[in-house]
Formats: C-alpha cells, sequence, structure tokens
DNA sequence: CCAGAAGATGAATCGTTTA
DNA sequence: ATAAACGATTCATCTTCTG
C-alpha cells in the first residue's frame, strides 16, 4: 500500500496482489492513500472511474464550550481545526465543492453514500438535491452504546444518519444486492435502520499515549454493511475523508479497490498500516448468491425444446380451476369463457385471471406424481442441467 | 370546538372548560381550527404566543407511476395536488414561508417539532437552520410496521425523521421533560430513536366509503410522545398543517391547547369532530413529572405508550383493597391515608403496604373483561407483541 | 362463538429486454 | 426512440370470511 503525495497524485506503484486483474490504465488510480486537499485531488481522478462513494465529511459541529461528565471528568470532544467553519454558507461552499468533485468521477451507475448528523446532514442533503443527485433512501445507523447526554437537556443522540444516493434520477442499474441482504436478515428485506456498536475497544486505532488517534472513527461492522450492499467485489470505493482508513481496511477485506483522499499526513499514515494489515477474505465467501434477477433468462420454448415439458400437457393454476395445453412451439392454449386463446404463460396467466400482467413461471403448474410443482421449478432443473449459473 | 372560517380568523367562541384557566386576552385564539392558507393564517395570530409547535408539512413525494405490489393490487400512494410543487426552489420558498411565519407566533422559550421524510427534511432542516432555529435533536421514528419496498430495489424505508429545534440559538429555557421521560423508560434516558407502529385499525378515520379519509394521518403515540416530552398542561400548542387532527386530539386529551391550521374544509370539519369528541385525561395522570427518587425503575410507560393500559385506568391489588390511577407518563398515583403520591408502580405499591420494596408488576393488578389480571400479563402480552425483530 | 384462513393496506421519489 | 413483452417482487397488522 503506497501513499501518494502532494502534487504526485497517480505517480506511485501500487501494491501487488495477484487477486486483483484490472486494466493498467485504471489500476494506476487504484488502491491509493492520496494526501492532500480533497477537492484537488477530486480533480485528479479520471472522471466516471468509481463504482462506490463513501464520504464521512467534517459534521461542523458547534460546541459552545467543553463539556463534563457527572463525574467530573472531560469529555473529549471533536473540536479540531477540520470541522471548524466560519458560517453555514462556508460550510455549504465547502459541501458545494467536494460533491460536485464526486459527482464528476463516479460512473454513471454509481451510488454515493454520506454520514452525518444533526449538525450537518441536512445541509448535506439539500445540496445532493441541488445537485442532482437522486436520493434512494436515508439509513439511520441506531447507536447500540451511543454517549449518553450528560446534562439531561435533551435525548440521547443514539444515531447517525447516512444518504444513499445515485449519480442523476432515473438511474436504474445500480448495485444493490437485495438477495443477499434478504438472505442473511432472516429472509426479511433489510430496513433503513441499522443497529451496530460505536467503533471501540480494539478496533480502535491508539496513537502511541493510547488515545483514541482519530476523533470520528467509524465501525467497520457498518462499512461492511453499506458495501456489501451497494458494491460488488473488484469495484472501486473512493472515500474522500479517508481519516483512519476504515472504508479502506473493509474495502480490501471486502476485495473491492480503494482510493482514499485524506489531508493529514498523520492519519494517512495510519491508515496506510492499517490497510497494510488487512487480509482480503476468501473469495468464496463474497459471492453472490444466485439471484432470479441475475439468472440467466430461458424461454418457456426451451423447456419444452428439451423435453421437460412435453406438447399436449396440461397446465393449471396453484387450486387447478384453470386449464391451459401446452403447444408445441411454446405457447400455451386456454379455453377461457369458450373462447380459445393462444399466447406465452404470461399473457394466457394474466387473462385467466382478468390481470394487466402475470408472472407465468409461478401462475401456472403442472401435475407430476401426483403432486402440483409451478413451472418454475421446471425452469430451476433446466438451468441446473445446463450448468449456468448467475456470473 | 369551533372551526373558524377565512377572513373571520377569531371570533367564533372557543370551547368551555373550567379546566382551562387563562387570561381573555389569549383565549380567543386558542383550541380552534383556522381554515385557510397557512401562511396567512399565521400572521393573523399574535406574537410568541405559543409554547409549541408541531408542524407535518407536505413531503413533496415525486413519484414516477403507479406501483403494484407483487399480487398485483395497487398501492394508494400519496398523489394530493397539495403535495404537488415546481420544483425544489417552490418547495423551499414555501418552506421559508411557513417557517417565518411560525417563528414570529413562538414564545422565546417554545420549541418546534417538524417530520418529513428524506424526500423534504434535509431541505426543511437546513432552512431551519439558515433561519436562526437552534437544532436541539434529530428524532427518528421507526416504524414497527412500514410498508415493505415492493420491487426490492432499495431498503424499507421503515422511518421518518422529526426536528425538534428551539426559536433561537442559547436558548435554555425550553420545556423538556427530562425526569418524567427517564422515568418512564427502565430508568434510563430517552434515546433519539423511537419505535412506534404506524397509525392504522380504528384510530384510522374512515370516509363515508371506509377509505382512509387522510393519506398521512399520524398515530396518536408518537404526538403523546412529542408533546409529553416538550410541553406541559395548559401550554399552547400550534400545528400549522393540522390534516386529521391528530396533534390537536392528543393535545386535548394531555390537557394543552390546541391552534390547527387547515385549509381543506373537509380534513377541517373531520378534524373537528374528532377533538370533540376527545375527553381530557384526568389531571392526575398528568401532574408535574416525580422527582428523581420516584421515578419508576421499569418500562411501564411502554404499556401506556402501546395502549395496553391506558392512562386514567385504576390499579388495584390483588384483592381490590388499594387503589391507584395510571399517568400518562408511565407513573400512578396513589391516594393513602388522604396523602396524595405519585410515583413507580413497585414505589406506590411498597408505599401502600408500607414495605420497603415491592414488585409492582405482580403487585398491581387491572380489571378486564370482569376479572383482575395482574399488569405482569400485560407486560409479557407486550414483549410478545413485540416479537424477536425488534432489536 | 371461536379458530384459522384469507384479504386488505400503509408518506413509495420501487424494471429490463427485445422488437 | 418508442412500444410491447417479459417476469420479478412484500411485512406487519388489522379486518373479514369461513368452517
Amino acid at each position: 500500500m503506497s501513499v501518494v503525495r502532494k502534487g504526485a497524485p497517480h505517480r506511485a506503484p501500487r501494491l501487488s496482489d495477484e487477486t486483483f486483474a484490472a486494466d493498467a490504465a485504471r489500476e494506476e488510480v487504484r488502491d491509493r492513500i492520496l494526501i492532500g486537499d480533497c477537492i484537488e485531488q477530486l480533480a485528479s481522478l479520471p472522471a466516471q472511474s468509481v463504482d462506490m462513494v463513501f464520504a464521512d465529511p467534517p459534521y461542523n459541529l458547534q460546541l459552545q464550550g467543553e463539556l463534563r461528565r457527572p463525574d467530573d471528568s472531560r469529555v473529549d470532544a471533536v473540536d479540531d481545526a477540520w470541522d471548524q467553519f466560519e458560517s453555514f454558507a462556508a460550510y455549504d461552499a465547502f459541501t458545494r465543492g467536494w460533491l460536485e468533485g464526486v459527482k464528476r468521477v463516479m460512473k454513471p451507475n454509481a451510488t454515493i453514500w454520506v454520514i452525518g448528523s444533526y449538525h450537518n446532514i441536512f445541509r448535506v442533503g439539500a445540496l445532493m438535491q441541488d445537485l442532482g443527485f437522486w436520493i434512494l433512501n436515508d439509513v439511520v445507523w441506531r447507536k447500540a452504546n451511543p454517549m449518553p447526554n450528560f446534562r439531561g437537556r435533551r435525548f440521547t443522540n443514539a444515531h447517525e444518519t447516512m444518504i444513499w444516493a445515485a449519480r442523476d434520477p432515473g438511474v436504474k442499474g445500480y448495485q444493490f444486492n437485495y438477495e443477499m441482504l434478504k438472505g442473511g436478515n432472516e429472509d426479511v428485506q433489510v430496513r433503513s435502520d441499522w443497529l451496530f456498536p460505536i467503533c471501540t475497544g480494539a478496533e480502535r486505532l491508539k496513537d502511541e499515549d493510547g488515545r483514541k488517534l482519530h476523533p470520528t472513527q467509524k465501525p467497520e461492522a457498518l462499512l461492511a454493511r453499506v458495501m456489501l450492499s451497494a458494491s460488488k467485489p473488484g469495484d472501486v470505493v473512493l472515500d474522500p475523508f479517508l481519516g483512519s482508513g476504515t472504508s479502506a481496511a473493509v474495502a480490501k477485506r471486502l476485495r473491492r479497490h480503494f482510493i482514499g483522499i485524506e489531508r493529514d499526513e498523520g492519519y494517512a499514515a495510519a491508515a496506510a498500516a492499517r490497510i497494510e494489515a488487512v487480509e482480503p477474505l476468501p473469495e468464496i465467501a463474497l459471492q453472490a448468491p444466485p439471484s432470479a434477477r441475475e439468472a440467466p433468462r430461458v424461454a418457456f420454448s426451451a423447456l419444452v425444446d428439451s423435453g421437460l415439458v412435453t406438447p399436449g400437457v396440461e397446465l393449471t393454476d396453484a387450486k387447478g380451476n384453470v386449464r391451459a395445453v401446452v403447444r408445441a412451439d411454446g405457447t400455451i392454449a386456454l379455453v377461457n369463457n369458450a373462447t380459445l386463446s393462444v399466447g406465452s404463460i404470461h399473457r394466457m396467466g394474466a387473462l385467466a385471471q382478468g390481470a394487466e400482467a402475470c408472472n407465468g413461471w409461478t401462475f401456472w403448474h403442472v401435475e407430476q406424481e401426483g403432486r402440483r410443482h409451478p413451472i418454475d421449478v421446471l425452469r430451476a432443473r433446466l438451468r441446473a442441467e445446463m450448468g449456468v449459473r448467475s456470473e
């Protein structure tokens, strides 16, 4: 892992890693930390070159003084210079600048995640809409162990908000691993509120004095959920505010490429060491389960051709009330109100139900060995026989 | 309850209610629905006259077409004219207008709650900051039963966001019933993420055809938590987008005054009838919060929030000799030797027995269907209802 | 009358491929 | 480009129906 210094953003050689096969032109800006101003460094990247963006920008916290716990110990709050802005206008100008820079380097189907708190997320979200990003979800990170409100004057600030957005309105082809997420969630689709502990313990980077190295280090589990949701192995994930390098470390572990931008050389060095120590997961641990959407299309006529369905066989609905006959050309014949209709399994299914549309694969059934199966079962069998796998 | 028509915003007499003692000048604009444009009606109200604001403005949804469920039924989405705006700029102008109008009528110590989704909440929040409101928290309403994502293209949109803000930076004296909230929450301070079901069933107002009267009616439990958090009995709560009247109904039940603005006469009429039917809770259920020492130790308030126990209901011991009344904040009120005491179910149980300690869950009983059950039965039922996935 | 099945529904920015 | 065809996709809760 190489750290690239200001003024030479794409000169340093990349880490060798045989598992990352890629074309030489793009390799140059992969798996690097670029040190310098975020907006300048973004300008050095080629347009439409990244698949996903994760951004954890300064929150513009406006703390009025120091905060003490009930036991009089001092809370080590974020009071770094990089988190201070003169005004909302200054913060907006900064935000607009990096968002524009990021948008340029996103591929058309790329998506962006931005995390923030109530101090900044409303401004960020409004600017994202103004710049033409298309919000897909706002996702709430519910902290399992948030810092309490010591003064008892507000609710425990127990969550942060992530905005997930496509580069442009109308984008349909963005990566979203719906089946995989659902499979890992008791077979129920994942909601917009996620529960994770904050980053503590061994995962939290410490400096030589044992103090936390970075004030806002995010938990790896959060970043892993983000990347497993909206990217795939081999993708390039850009983080314009790399900080302690959580996103890059997770990207490497999940076999994504990363590009990190960080202006603090100390943070960048710590992140580089952290990333270097990461061992990518075995590929088998990251393969996507076959999803119906990605499976190759099989025409009903292919089932007839293959002999899995014989012309003349009767199809019924699940209850056996509606009947149709398979024809040799892969269409089916339906007698409905004494009228004979011929067409695709989908069209005839819709006709039988009086519906606009119908998935014939799940509507029609065949009787085999005394039991009724949806014809989708036969399609699955044909796919298996063909040795076809998704990807 | 009177509905005031356009052009005569403060003429109609108020509902008589001896429990609301107030000065005559302010009374004129209390407990009314003002029909007409939100910004115009706000201008008719006196400056610095309301204690809390709850606003549920149009979300500016930008739906592209109709959506159907997997069973091909049609989703009855929000497509009303009042939710349509030409552009973000038009929405921003509208938002700025009503926020300015609201700010003028807020007392210096008043706070405002605004609810929205990712479609609008970022714009609203940024404008609130621009106008000088001081955000205290963003609170996430996690929906126990959200509508699923039917296409599998995004995360289930399972929450909405509320922004809670003071009128100005530096305000210290805003109402926040910290002890009461903590006492009703296992003696742990309440977090910024709240779990409530959406509004369905008998609570949902229906039109003469049995269809939902208003597309976006909010659950009363959510409004009750808001008002119990940030107002006190006798306060004036303003809702500039009254809709079906949830905020006003809850205000009346919790013995707050309300002012509602609604431009649709049909909604206003339905809200007026709804409010008229509300019976305010016994004062004993709403009195000043108990001190920290008296705070309940368990989440009895969760039973109250869930509706399994209704404020005002009587609790007794197993034999029916000792009696106490459930309060809206999850404490109970006990009359013992002509002395009124308020506190947790455990403390009041101990007091009633003259004991050091008491398990209120087994001591106190409720009568349901002619039989007395320990409230522990209700707790078990609530736990079962919350299920395994409630995190 | 009760139990279980079946239907209804909620603030939603909710396709892809081939002709 | 536009239209047609293909075919993928839902969770919790409440109400109504059926046996």
